[in-house]
DNA sequence: CGATACGTTGACGGAAATCAACCCCGGTGG
DNA sequence: CCACCGGGGTTGATTTCCGTCAACGTATCG
């Protein structure tokens, strides 16, 4: 198998032999990670950035009130904190949901891989344009969408990003969230959650059991969740 | 006056004395556009992008239910669509608020300006990166804040960012933007914005009227929004 | 085998949407 | 000059969706 970091990259851009080499040569430092632990917080001003190789991983943002907002899921292939290349300062929190491998790179070699492969440079700020779009999807969902369809849309997304790393086959994938972490990204309480995926369940577009979810009616779901999913800027649906 | 995107850029990162000559050799077209009227639209594939010289812009989603989500208000200085720079195809549609004078820059030039000028480059990286902090700051507030301290925090952000530019003194500024609009933005009813603004008001906090905002006491008004302002990554506040 | 985390279900209450008037003001045209 | 109009703002009444609370079920694990 090839690295995860091409594999993603390759679903949103063209990548030249030469770029792919350039980053398997890239000096990385593997580490594996247990569930449900920040890697990147608040105020961290980090000087290397990660790259998902195995596990899910989320972004966070903790209110006074205890409330959590998940900003975004990652998936293998991701790499979640490129933010923090030309920012500084982490503004939110980085965590793993499921035990993890990481890969983290240096910034340093990251500028360089940028300065010299303008193909790559391209590659990376589309996938980080492309995670500011997978927000504005978010966004207009917990704004003006109502609880199912809110719901509906996260799995149609999430599914379809799977799928396109190449670890959802047939619509079936591995889930591994809780519906918890599922209201925080949702912005709904478990309760609503859970009666949510009953109604999808019972109305026959999905099962999810042991964190496996299926999508049996692809076209129902996505029509109630209004899923397009161009905003994803994948390759493939171009 | 300075040209305005370097007004801004400076509000963000450091310019050097050739970096701002880039910018005003910059080749760009003047446009006076009407308010409410659509710049560029979902599924547009523009060629070029344009800076904000004059008047109040945003970015949004329409439903299906007829329902509008807002995802960003832009002020002058502001780049709205140098996303499509690197994305090709728009996923959202950007119009204007109130009348605009806009200058348009063709993509070409832009990209030589960051391949020529790596500061500039990531000048626009930053910009890039902090609309992308601002739209994780408006989901945790729509996802996980009642609404009284939604509308506090955007009337701090917009605030926050219009003083950076030289556009709000004193805690007044100019706020041209509809209870309507409001609403679209924080995923609440113009109804609701209403009774919101009042509660505002008659607790002292704000005065809000011919679209002049006057912030009386940022103190508690920040507390209740729970504004922080560090997601803005404004140099004058490192 | 108890402990713990996650999922499920019912009852209840509340925050905000919706519906429906009405007001105010600036612009326009007879 | 004033009547009319339309967009925005304000306010009250009613409804509804979803959050909260609480209890129970179920699976995994040390």
């Amino acid at each position: 198998m090839s690295h995860p970091l091409i594999r993603k990259l390759k679903t949103i851009a063209r990548l030249s032999p030469e770029d792919e080499d350039a980053i398997l040569k890239l000096p990385m430092e593997l580490c594996d990670e247990p569930p449900d632990r920040d890697i990147v917080r608040e105020g961290d001003r980090p000087k290397r950035s990660c790259i998902i190789v195995d596990g899910f991983m989320c972004r966070y943002r903790l209110l006074e009130s205890g409330k959590r907002q998940i900003m975004a899921f990652h998936i293998p292939g991701d790499m979640p904190d490129l933010i923090s290349l030309h920012l500084g300062v982490m503004d939110h929190t980085l965590g793993t949901l499921t035990p993890c491998r990481l890969a983290f790179v240096a910034h340093e070699h990251l500028h360089r891989l940028c300065r010299d492969r303008p193909n790559l440079n391209h590659a990376l700020w589309r996938d980080t344009l492309i995670s500011w779009s997978v927000l504005g999807a978010w966004i207009t969902g917990i704004g003006r969408k109502p609880a199912l369809n809110r719901v509906a849309h996260l799995l149609c997304e999430v599914s379809t990003r799977l799928e396109a790393v190449g670890l959802a086959e047939d619509f079936v994938s591995e889930l591994p969230i809780t519906q918890t972490e599922l209201g925080d990204a949702t912005g709904l309480s478990y309760v609503q959650v859970n009666r949510n995926l009953q109604d999808l369940r019972s109305m026959g577009l999905i099962t999810l059991r042991k964190q496996t979810l299926s999508i049996l009616n692809w076209q129902k779901l996505s029509e109630i969740a209004e899923f397009h999913p161009g905003y994803l800027h994948l390759i493939a649906h171009a």
